[in-house]
Formats: C-alpha cells, sequence, structure tokens
DNA sequence: AATTTTCGTGTAAACGTTTACATTGTCACG
DNA sequence: CGTGACAATGTAAACGTTTACACGAAAATT
C-alpha cells in the first residue's frame, strides 16, 4: 500500500542500506545519493514503518497508561501532562480506561505488554491486590503508579500523601467548630485513595476525641446523591459537613444538597479532594485538598522514562499537597437544618426555595 | 528479552508454525502437540508479539485519534467513548491532544501514520484549512472527524448542526425578552465550531431585527475573564445575556461575574454549548446545547472501522443537539445592574457582596 | 486394493527495518 | 609505489510473526 524503503530504493538507484542511513543520518553519503534518495522520498510519500523499526529495536517508544476513567478531570489532567511530556520525548502513548475495575485494568495491562510497550503507567483500584500489578511484575515492565501508593519498596509511586492530606483538612473542618462529619465515598471498595483519605480523616476525629463514623458509599451521576443525601439530612444528628472523597463528588454532593433545599455552607459545609480547576468556578468556591494533578503526570512520566533508560534510582516520597480553602467550608451553623420535607419526598432535579 | 515463539516452539519441541496454529487455532492439533505447546508458553510466559503480528498482516488494529484537549470534558467523554468501543472490537487507540494547534495536529498525524494506525479520528481546529486533514488525504488512510463539520462531501464527519443548535438556543434567549447579548468565545480563530455557532447566533438576531454584536475572544484559564467580563459589563448598554460558544467558558464567565458582584440569572444570563454533565451540577445550572460527546465517539468509532473494513457507505447527516434549559438563562432584568465598583478596580478571587 | 481425502506437521518466504560486515575506490603518507 | 585510512555503498542477517506450500501417514472412498 504505502511505500516502504524498497520501494525508495529502487527509484533512487540505490540499496535500501543507503535509503535508511540517509533517513538516520547515521552515515556520510554522496551528494548525488543524498539528492536521488530525496526526490524518491518526496516522490513516493515514503514514511518509515515504526513498526518495522520496533521489529528491529526491541523497542517501541510507546508508553501505556490505565486510569480508572477520563471524565475525571484529576486523571484527564494527569494524562495530559504525561502525554505532552512523553511526546516531547518522542515517545507514544497508548490509553486505557478501567472503569474502576481490576479485571479490565489486567486485560489492558495484558494488551499493552502485548504491544509491547516500553513502559507502563497506572492508577490501580488497590495497589495491594491487584492482578495488574501482578501481571506487570511477571513482566519485568518498568512501571510507575499514579495516585496510588507504592504497595512496597521498589515500587515507584507518584502521589501526594493521602492519609497526611485528608487528616490536615479534617482538621480544618474541625477547626470551624464542626463535630459531626460525614465522609462519603464514591466507591469505597474500588478505590484505594478512598481508604486512605478516610484514614487520615479518622485519624483527625480521633485525635479531636470524635468517633469517626463509617463511611457512606455513594454513587454519583446516578439520581441516588438526592436519595442518600435525603437519608442523610432528614436524620436528628445529621452532620454539619461533608467530607468527600473527591471533588467531583463533592460537586454532586452540593448539587443534590441544593436542590434538597439546604444551603452551602450555611447548612452544611462541603469539602473534597483533588484540587480540579472546575471547583474554583463555581459558587461556592469548593474547599479541596488540591493534587497537582498534570505535574504528576509529568513526573510519573519522567520517573517512568528514566526507569525505561535504565536509572535505577526509584524516586521517592510523596509529592507537596495544598489546602485549598473555599467558600464551601464554613462554621457550623448555630440553627438546626429546617429542610423542605417536599423535596425529600418527590425529590426533583429542579431548584428549590432555600430553606429560611 | 520476552519470550518468543521459537523459544515456545523449542520447548515444546516442534517447528513455529504449529505453535503460531495453536495460538490463533487455525488448524487442528494433535492432543500430545497441545498439551506440550501448552506447558511451554505456560512455562515461558509467552505472550504474542503484535508488533510481529502487524508487520506480517499490515494492520495494527490500533486506531489514532486526536483532540484539542482532554481536559474540556467534552473531549474527555469523546475519546472515552470512542475508546470504549474500540476496544471492545479489539483495537487500541493512540492519544494525541493538539492544544488547539494546527501544527501540533499535523505533527500528531504524522506521527501516528508512522506508526500505521489502521484510521485516524480527528477534532481539528479548522476542518477548512488544516493541515493535519492534507497530510491524512494524501495518505489515503480511513479517517473521522469529530465534531468538526465536513468541509466537503466524501468525508465523514460525527457533530450536531453547530448552526442551526445555535440559532435555536439564541431563539430561546431572545424569547426571554433579552435584546443585548454578547457572544463569548474561547479561541475563535482556532474553532471552527466557534464560527460556526457564531453564524447561529447571528443569523437570530438578525432574524429578530437585531445588528449581531461582534464575538469576544476570551482565553479563559487566566483571569483575563474577570478583566474582560468587567470591560464588558460596566458600559452603559451593556449585554443583558452572554452566547458562550462553550460550556468551559460559560462556567468560568459565570464565576466570573459572580466575582464581579453581577448575580446570575438575575443580573445577566448565560448560556452555554456542549451540555457537560457539570452543568447539572453547579447553581445555578446551566442552560446549554447539550452535544451527546459519548456518543458521538462512539459513532465516530463505528463509522471508522466501518470505513476500515472496506464500507464506502459515508454515513451523512449530523447527529440530534438537544436545547437544555437551565437556571443561569433567566428573563431580562427591569433595572439596570449596580456593579460594585471596588470588584472592577481590585479584581478578587473572593466572593463579593451580592449587588441589590 | 487402489485411490483420494483428511489430518498433523514442517519448511521457508514474506512483512519493513537496522546494522555488522564486506567491498570498492580515493587519497595521503611514507 | 606500497600501505593504510577513510569514504561511500552494497549484502545479508536478524527482529517475531503468519501462511502458502509440501509431505507423510492415516482414514475414507471407490
Amino acid at each position: 500500500m504505502s511505500a516502504t524503503i524498497k520501494d525508495v530504493a529502487e527509484l533512487a538507484g540505490c540499496s535500501i542500506a543507503t535509503v535508511s542511513r540517509y533517513v538516520n543520518g547515521t552515515a556520510p553519503l554522496s551528494i548525488e545519493s543524498r539528492a536521488r534518495i530525496e526526490l524518491a522520498i518526496a516522490q513516493t510519500g515514503y514514511r518509515p514503518s515504526e513498526i518495522g523499526r520496533s521489529l528491529k529495536r526491541q523497542a517501541t517508544r510507546t508508553l501505556g497508561m490505565v486510569v480508572p476513567s477520563l471524565t475525571n478531570p484529576v486523571f484527564a489532567s494527569s494524562v495530559s501532562g504525561f502525554q505532552a511530556l512523553a511526546r516531547s520525548r518522542g515517545f507514544n502513548v497508548l490509553i486505557a480506561t478501567s472503569d474502576y475495575d481490576p479485571e479490565i485494568e489486567a486485560a489492558a495491562v495484558e494488551t499493552f505488554l502485548g504491544q509491547s510497550v516500553d513502559g507502563l503507567a497506572l492508577t490501580v483500584c488497590d495497589a495491594l491486590a491487584s492482578p495488574a500489578l501482578a501481571i506487570i511484575d511477571a513482566s519485568r515492565k518498568p512501571n510507575v503508579l499514579l495516585y496510588n501508593e507504592a504497595d512496597h519498596a521498589g515500587r515507584t509511586a507518584v502521589t501526594v500523601d493521602n492519609v497526611a492530606a485528608a487528616r490536615a483538612m479534617t482538621e480544618l473542618v474541625l477547626a470551624q467548630g464542626h463535630r459531626r462529619i460525614a465522609f462519603l465515598a464514591g466507591r469505597f471498595a474500588a478505590s484505594d485513595r478512598s481508604r486512605l483519605r478516610y484514614r487520615g480523616f479518622a485519624a483527625a476525629l480521633a485525635a479531636s476525641g470524635l468517633r469517626p463514623p463509617a463511611p457512606v458509599e455513594l454513587d454519583f451521576f446516578d439520581d441516588a446523591p438526592d436519595a442518600m443525601l435525603a437519608r442523610l439530612i432528614e436524620r436528628e444528628d445529621r452532620p454539619t459537613a461533608l467530607f468527600c472523597s473527591n471533588d467531583m463528588l463533592a460537586l454532586a454532593a452540593i448539587g443534590a444538597l441544593k436542590r434538597l433545599g439546604a444551603r452551602v455552607p450555611e447548612d452544611m459545609s462541603v469539602v473534597g479532594f483533588d484540587g480540579i480547576a472546575l471547583g474554583q468556578m463555581v459558587e461556592p468556591t469548593l474547599a479541596s485538598v488540591c493534587q497537582p494533578a498534570r505535574e504528576m503526570g509529568e513526573v510519573a512520566c519522567t520517573r517512568l522514562l528514566n526507569a525505561i533508560a535504565g536509572d535505577m534510582a526509584k524516586a521517592v516520597g510523596c509529592l507537596a499537597h495544598d489546602i485549598r480553602p473555599g467558600r464551601s467550608l464554613g462554621p457550623v451553623p448555630r440553627n438546626p437544618l429546617a429542610i423542605s420535607i417536599a423535596s425529600l419526598a418527590f425529590p426533583s432535579h429542579h431548584q428549590q426555595e432555600t430553606a429560611r
């Protein structure tokens, strides 16, 4: 179909070795050869086949990346950063989304290994029990974890200290006088980050002499949040603040609360984790633990490329997070929240009157 | 490094052809051979090299995708849909982001062609003047446009009718009594979608006997929106509604307006385009033209795979859009907007008192 | 019993590169 | 003028597959 090096050589009247040398600049060529080859390439529209090269070189200059989802900006940003850096170093990136399913993670890794990627970056559900990681380890491919914390020394990971960050954020909430704080998790079972953050949350509460409540699992993107939050706030001992294990969840929660007639932060404070850009655009602005998502992707890529280059120095240590204040976190309300009961009986997607 | 078919054949005591036949199930094998090969594969951890296969088959089962950015959910969603469908059909996806730069688009296409992708899906800046498309056309690779409208028959494109959709949305704004409506574009020069939407916008205004104002270009994600919007609303003949050429821009605009002390929609209505999920989570909910982003990615993938399979039927026609009402669009305000001048002099990221 | 079919397997050629090695010629140096 | 160095190029062997062709043996058909 497309022209090969052989076609070019034939047209230029030389051997394919000469063409190869021209293309790669690996040997001096005579002026005439050079000119004839240039012409032949132009005429044929020849483009070297990376697959032929890969076969010969035993390296593809391609990296694989597995993330839970692309629609969560925190992952999209890191992919974007990873990708940009890889490209600047001449590497391509294959991307797979796992939808928080360890089986799909493993399948994606299998595929990538079949594609002979030179290295892999992954955000897995659970770094402590991951079939995907087992496969990678068996294959000895260079790899780096992103957002997950390393399960053992010797594994490279790029992440913030989830426990410490969640603890610090929780302390900020406590400092506002809140004593009943709920922990909302997207898919607690399917995310070790959620669990680590819960640990930090629980530690902060315990340090203040409070008994940490069990995490509330909440699948967003269906209308479950409304029903779930309704149940949460109709109780007499309702929380006055919500710690959401990520920002998307926090935004969904805020939306649901508003539909239920609760004001944020006057009736209920909400904080998140991730620090996605949209958190700063909405009103109230979202208090959150900011992770440098794009930079994390870049760092992951850098470390992966180092590992591929044979640099055995496993860079270790967490990246710095940043507690970002926002209007969604306010002081604990003095008066009990009066809920618009109608909205609980008939959850609606339209805005309710604000409770007074 | 990793085991090859030759290693397996040696260990199993047969020829590589037999192993290949076992792996692909392309011929009946004796029980004994089968058993010995299975064992050998298990022992070596053999995994067929897709690159060897690709070379032989002259097909990679890999698709390339070029999008402006991954951090805009509308693209992330379509990539996600595209990707999922591709995977279900046994295809991998290489992704490149162009950051709205036609040169990068072209470079990405070059790279993908070098990688021998079987087909390409692209969202380009300007389908009417795209070096990337020129390269693809010269290469005769199957391809499909996503979000761009086709520049000529014979090119496959998956998009909504931007002009009609923008016009319908504008009519909705007009129906609320607005007469001074500004058109905000992200990077007008770098997006043919913006320009098409502007045409629809202008057509609706003209049909109502109004002279459409020139589009206002606005680079979001720096603090320019505040300054720009400040200039826009401090004028005596300030608009009462903003038509934003996409939702991210609309959200940024709403955030800026709030910081400037203007209420949405009481003082200023804002509508967007894309229908990203976040628009429904924020308060006020964002009125927008909803494009089925994920589905569009899936459709693009389907059509691309059809084209690769040699199905010449160029599916034609736009996908249906959906005008989604939202609280951000309200009736035209009766009273002139009183702006908090302090906020104009010292743009701040903190919430201002709401103007009365 | 002779012929044909089917089964199971091997041989070797391709696919598009890179590169070690070989070959030729030219030039410089002694 | 012989010797070596170097420049420019060609030859051919890999890299890991798939697959057309070939072949012997066994089974099925005449």
